[in-house]
DNA sequence: TATTTTTCTTAAACTAGTTTATTTTTTTTG
DNA sequence: CAAAAAAAATAAACTAGTTTAAGAAAAATA
């Protein structure tokens, strides 16, 4: 039988009290959790009926492929953390790939609203979406890959850790050449 | 008195059906209606309480202004459409601005949220303008700038129009130069 | 642990975009 | 409509970031 803790403790602090039978239940029923392999592709541009994603363990990333089939990652999600395309019921630009070995609970779009607006109103957590993009949007055009760079390492080191660097250039908007450059450059100073 | 006929042709087309007397009327008591004269500020970085705004004539734009002072305009909005910050409550990084004489329908974020839901499920609404900015994310980091002024050129001729070129290039992440350098060069090209 | 595969580094030549400054053109205002 | 102000063009020297290619280091696998 499949663990479903990191989940019920999840919509537990949502609710800011313990859950009922009942809930317990619907999330239950709602969700599937499954084990993937690394780099292991869960969604695919040009689907419709797209899902949501909660991470139990492991890493993902959200990233699009390009006209000129350059890849650009959009996100990471790792434990603890939703991932997925917000802009269902259209069908999506991305691709959703784990980076790691994963486990990953996985629930329907319809389920999900069903689901999350029963704890907290879901236009909250896509208003929040809304404005992480916003503000990763803003950092790239205003700031410089270098003044990225060090804004991730100081708000994410885990991820400088755990991701391959071209990962991290992917993210950055630039190439893995140009990363590395930068990283040398920034030894080179001390 | 004011004009209220432009917005509730747009509550009425929301609705796809005709408006209730209530309907006229608490649509008439939410909003405040008001002309600006070009280059008038209604919003400003830093504020909480912020408000969203839908544009009866003239033109608009949100932009921010980052550490080294640079303008970066986010969106433009003009005759029919909605403009303001939906990442409330927090206070905004944005500023907003009239680009051309315009008249303007405000309302605060609370009575915004009420009348939507009634309407439309607001977060629809947020939906289609994460997806707006997720693409505009990914040509801005995939594409030249040159490329994403061709897109602008073609899916808005009009913003080309109205809008002074040093707007452009500032929705475009490039400075007016280089803008300018651009246009120069497709103009050999014939 | 040797071998293969993946990731990272370095280098060199290049292109996209910036900066600063000057001039020209267009728009606004007295 | 003349004068002033704002916007756009041009030029030149610069920097951030790309491309291609080759080698080194690290990680995965037999």
């Amino acid at each position: 039988m499949e663990d479903y803790s990191v989940l019920m403790s999840y919509f537990e602090h949502m609710k800011k009290a313990p859950l009922s039978e009942e809930e317990e239940a619907d999330i239950r029923s709602f969700f599937s959790v499954k084990e993937y392999k690394k780099k292991t592709l869960l969604m695919k541009a040009g689907e419709a009926n797209t899902k949501h994603y909660y991470v139990a363990k492991g890493l993902l990333r959200l990233y699009i492929i390009d006209q000129s089939g350059k890849e650009f990652n959009i996100l990471f999600a790792s434990e603890r953390q939703w991932i997925g395309d917000l802009g269902t019921p259209a069908e999506t630009p991305y691709f959703l790939e784990t980076v790691e070995d994963s486990t990953v609970f996985t629930i329907s779009e319809n389920n999900f609203s069903l689901l999350y607006n029963h704890y907290i109103n879901l236009s909250r957590y896509i208003r929040k979406s809304y404005v992480f993009l916003q503000k990763r949007f803003v950092a790239i055009l205003s700031k410089t890959a270098e003044e990225n760079y060090e804004e991730l390492e100081r708000d994410h080191p885990e991820l400088i850790q755990r991701l391959p660097q071209y990962h991290i250039s992917s993210y950055l908007g630039v190439t893995p050449v140009f990363l590395s450059k930068i990283l040398a450059r920034r030894i080179k100073k001390d």
